[in-house]
DNA sequence: CGTGTAAGGAATTCTGACACG
DNA sequence: CGTGTAAGGAATTCTGACACG
């Protein structure tokens, strides 16, 4: 019913509205991050609130957060957030030096 | 900014939720009573308020109201909406019978 | 681990036209 | 007028793999 719900979009549409390359946007699913739907054909179809995980996904990523962990988080749903906090600070120190 | 003005959605995305043919959804571009966006490469791009139109234009179609005269309401956004709806009824009676 | 890329194929969309009415 | 369809081509997306690190 809502917009923001309906898988319609294209990964070429997702790329655009994120800015993040198809390799990303796949590999993001790969590590159930996003859960787009297929078409018939076998194409697949995003929702703008995959857009906004994903967005989302990105600034984690950004400070260093692995894939597994911003997946636990997402899991949690929030629950211990500093425990998460401090790893992707130590994460982003890591790959720092 | 709102997402149901962002020009994202394939003519595939369009026919799913309107439930009109490429044929059509592309018909009704060219009388100029929706207005997609092209990418790059040629291909169209519709809005989710260009599927709402949609959905009003069909709803007109079925009224036996022609596209000339749904683009001419559509200009006048309102106006002499007893007459257009007369004319409407006229039609649809030509149709039928 | 996260992401780029070349490869080959399949799905999607495009245009212009003929058809019917 | 409004819409279906076959035709040929171009744009988009898909998967699996190799690469780097």
């Amino acid at each position: 019913m809502d917009y923001r719900l309906k898988k319609v979009l294209t990964i070429g549409a997702v790329e655009e509205l994120t800015g993040l390359s198809p390799r990303q946007i796949r590999y993001y699913e790969e590590r159930k991050l996003i859960n787009p739907k297929r078409s018939a054909g076998g194409t697949r179809k995003y929702s703008f609130d995959d857009v906004e995980k994903l967005v989302a996904i990105t600034e984690k990523m950004n400070r260093g957060i692995s894939t597994f962990d911003i997946r636990n988080e997402a899991k949690r749903e929030d629950g211990s957030l500093k425990k998460k906090m401090i790893e992707g600070q130590l994460n982003s120190y890591f790959k720092r030096y």
